[in-house]
DNA sequence: ATATAAATTTAAACTAAATCTAAATTTAAA
DNA sequence: TTTAAATTTAGATTTAGTTTAAATTTATAT
């Protein structure tokens, strides 16, 4: 039969996405595997980064731009965008668990996953604005 | 000087957008356009897509695939996409005002706008599973 | 009204991200 | 150990969206 597996290349791209703190592209992926001279090919590091997404290991996030980012924190947790420099942070204040019931009783979904984005103007650049 | 404007061809991707009851692609509104017998250039299209999102006249909304969807209603709201059949529900219960204020302070953000998306299996694809 | 400068539209070329293909390799489990 | 299925690979291909440069339209100052 045969299983699905966390295969050698499958695992050398999970962990790229582990150590990163930030949400890195697949083209940064592939970077950084070519800087720590391991070789996966291109097309494998698409297909391991859907098996992981699929996998709940690591999660797809699609801010600006058409490229997708991935996050390997652990916890589900929001993010924030800014709109003026593209930083991204993290939203650790979880939303209330009321609202998620609410929602899964109005639509009748049985609920899997949240991916929630917020947008606005970071600290830093709300400041240098006002200088301006 | 001149003022970006809501110009012929701008109008009339807005006039799709609003009249569409889906979440139409930049290729569906061609299409739709074509249907109707207008012509507007593919980039235009794009541009105008651009445009209307940047005013705030409609909201681009990034789900499954690559392709960007839009959608021309005007209360804020959040989606709800099935996993298994694909397809996107509005949600119109809206987040506590309070985990936004909580997530603005938390983060520092001026916050803007928030795109919020849930995942899970519709109705009708959760009987159809009982079935099998 | 008219001239002028800036914005917009257009068609076509181009770019970049991601998928597909088919052959080679690896893996699971019979 | 064999066999069938899954995975990897390199390269070709697809697709969404952007760029380019010329033509057109538009806003507004005169």
């Amino acid at each position: 039969m045969t299983k699905r597996n966390l295969t050698a290349p499958r695992k050398l791209v999970y962990d790229i996405v582990l150590q990163a703190d930030d949400h890195p592209t697949a083209a940064d992926i592939i970077d950084r595997l070519k800087a720590r001279g391991q070789s996966v090919a291109y097309a494998t590091v698409y297909n391991s980064l859907r098996y992981l997404t699929e996998e709940g290991l690591i999660h797809e996030l699609k801010l600006e731009g058409k490229t997708s980012r991935y996050d390997g924190r652990g916890e589900d947790h929001a993010h924030i965008v800014c709109v003026s420099c593209g930083k991204v942070d993290e939203v650790m204040t979880p939303p209330p668990a009321e609202w998620l019931s609410k929602v899964a009783e109005e639509s009748g979904y049985l609920l899997t996953e949240e991916q929630f984005i917020f947008k606005g103007e970071c600290p830093a650049c709300r400041i240098s604005k006002q200088k301006n």
